[in-house]
DNA sequence: AAGTTGTACGAACGATCGTACAATTAGTTT
DNA sequence: AAACTAATTGTACGATCGTTCGTACAACTT
């Protein structure tokens, strides 16, 4: 109905695009954004240095590019299956979502955002703006479900914890191996929101 | 009264060595311990690039090296200048102390560890396990000053969230020059430890 | 049919990486 | 003064990095 064109080269190339950004994004949340070299991504993928080349054109493009999928990713993984109306079980399934997509190793690195974050949150340049932008957008998000809580007082800091223990758990279980690791965020959030209900200060 | 030998040369080869090794430091918290190469410390310390290798033989050596020197950096910044004995005071002046070294820009791209730890979390070797056992350290270290307040229930889980509420101040900080971001810890804190301090659950 | 467009390729570029080794310099010991 | 030792240097290596270029071929347009 709406197939207004198909060019079939073109269909191609976005699917070869695709692969090559999914695969980017996996390698960059171990190894880093930097670690990530468009040789080994050719190698691993089967395909020319050239052909990986010409998708960006520049490293720092493939970067970005990589930083843009794997936001679709998150926002896809934590965001949107999200469906509860604003209220506390809106907050607290959006911080289960969260946790399951760092348990789940949704990328084999744990967050995606954690490893790249902390490689050039102190590397001026468009990637490390991208990336603030999207931790922005992250934690504004966070801060207006909470907000939407009429009990809580301050929700710029009461976000501010909550993050604090979804990172933490990240954190520590990836580099731990250790399983308790989520248990101890949950137990930190139901315990922070049980605070917060009872309306205080 | 204790000089059994000072051989000159060496004397100086342990110097180089400090030098090399603060440098080290200072790019990696910046650039991670990949982007720390053996060229570019050799240029900025004006050196020759063998010079520098010289002392480590291999750039896992040098960045093993740059962790226990890093480490030392911590423990003189953060640890040692807490005094005060041990219960509620003493976990106020070592979280202080904390945030202080992380405000200061002890190391030019925020707190070290935060910075290396997210970039071998997910890589297997010895400078990842050199790393982790580091973090463990650090790690029992507040639980144990945690656990010497009576009134604490669960010193893991405490623990758990005061550091995440410190590692939440620094990477807001350094990613998006965020002056509020310590306050916001302090604050946590503060609140976090009135809880505890009203022996619950 | 011929012509145009877009993807992917192979080869080569200069730069930089970590590493190896012999030569040199400076300080210590005899 | 000679012999020795440790820190440092210069030169060179293979590998890999990001990047450029010309080309091959399939798919679309006319």
């Amino acid at each position: 109905m709406e197939d207004v064109k198909v060019d079939g080269r073109v269909e191609r190339g976005e699917q070869t695009r695709r692969q090559i950004l999914r695969r980017a994004a996996e390698i960059a949340s171990v190894e880093g954004l930097e670690g990530l070299s468009i040789g080994r991504l050719a190698t691993e993928l089967e395909v020319s240095k050239s052909g990986v080349f010409a998708h960006f054109g520049s490293k720092e493009e493939l970067q970005l590019s990589t930083v843009r999928a794997a936001a679709a990713i998150f926002a896809r993984e934590v965001v949107e299956p999200v469906t509860e109306p604003p209220g506390p079980a809106r907050l607290a399934a959006l911080l289960d979502r969260w946790l399951a997509y760092s348990e789940n190793r949704t990328f084999p690195g744990g967050c995606f955002f954690y490893a790249v974050q902390a490689e050039f949150d102190a590397r001026p340049g468009r990637v490390r703006d991208a990336i603030a932008g999207y931790g922005r957008e992250w934690n504004s998000y966070v801060r207006e479900t909470v907000a939407a809580i009429p009990e809580v007082a301050d929700p710029d800091q009461l976000a501010f914890e909550l993050v604090a223990f979804l990172e933490m758990a990240n954190a520590q279980s990836v580099l731990h191996d250790d399983p308790h690791a989520y248990e101890r965020a949950r137990v930190a959030v139901r315990n922070r929101l049980a605070q917060a209900a009872t309306a205080r200060r």
